[in-house]
DNA sequence: GTCTATAGTCCGATAGAC
DNA sequence: GTCTATCGGACTATAGAC
């Protein structure tokens, strides 16, 4: 994140990284499988927090609404994170390269909540459904959270976007 | 595609590509900016044909009916294309750097379908977040018609997902 | 740790179309 | 005369094979 920083993620080599470090550039390899991915490295935390949230829903909760627990939950500890989130966050919106690689973590992110709420008995398609949009607000909670650091904490913006989804979402 | 369904994506380079087309490697280069692009360049088809038909919409339509009915027109235009749209998914689903490529254009989608929205008056918040659960929708209605040769057309799989989809979100 | 292949950029040169 | 398409060569960084 340093190096990231100060000199721009492009003109950054994973040598550089590695030099940091005190490591060669081969072993840096060993430890991330690409450049990209050493700022990813710690999303499956993320991932299991969401994941436990669901889990821990009393059974007669509502698919989206265990899903809003989980999310609530991992809100909880991005918001703990605060300037670090968001200078990570202008990292990756600044290269093209890094903001596919967040889609996709954002993709096992939808994979990993589907897969905990059909572990509740939820169908699979729904369950999908569910996961695809609860995770989808989630990441437009994010980024107006990012966009506005004067502005309310990040879980109750999770919230209320939740309910933004319900109403447009709202069968006729 | 020939190429690619003979001797696999990553098997392929970028000079063998460009030889097939009797073109240097460097012109390769001066058409796609990076290997990857050549099998995202009719994406902006789909695109066109969903704003178009969110701008088609009566005025008095609901935003995510909107989008649906523009969901649907591009559907109608991708089950047209069958089996090539089936082998082209089995490439991209072969490596992770095409899935994530992909899915910066599924992003792409949801930020064309969102401004049409917004084009017809609609707020940017709830714009953006119709936009975002309704081409998950797509999405995970296509995955679902690719896996199904011999299953509905895509645009009644496209109708029936949104309805799911309404089903699920539904306020309590 | 070494060695190598591939992707992708930069520079410049050429030639036809309008 | 400008625009667009082509090519070639040298170069760097990422990444994989061994």
């Amino acid at each position: 994140m340093e190096l990231f920083v100060e000199h721009g993620y492009e003109r950054t080599t994973t040598a550089d990284i590695a030099a940091r470090a005190g490591l060669s550039e081969r072993t840096y390899f060993r430890h991330f499988p690409d450049k990209r991915e050493v700022l990813f490295d710690a999303t499956h935390l993320l991932d299991s927090l969401v994941v436990d949230g669901i889990a821990a829903a009393p059974a007669d909760v509502a698919p989206l609404d265990a899903l809003g627990g989980g999310l609530h939950a991992g809100a909880v500890m991005l918001d703990g994170l605060g300037d670090h989130a968001r200078a990570r966050t202008a990292v990756i919106a600044s290269q093209a390269e890094l903001r596919e690689r967040e889609l996709a973590k954002m993709s096992g992110l939808v994979a990993a909540s589907a897969a905990a709420l059909v572990q509740r008995g939820v169908d699979e398609a729904p369950a999908l459904l569910a996961a695809e949009a609860g995770v989808a607000a989630f990441r437009v909670a994010f980024e107006r959270w990012v966009s506005t650091p004067a502005g309310p904490p990040l879980p109750d913006v999770v919230d209320a976007v939740l309910a933004e989804l319900r109403a447009v979402v709202a069968p006729a």
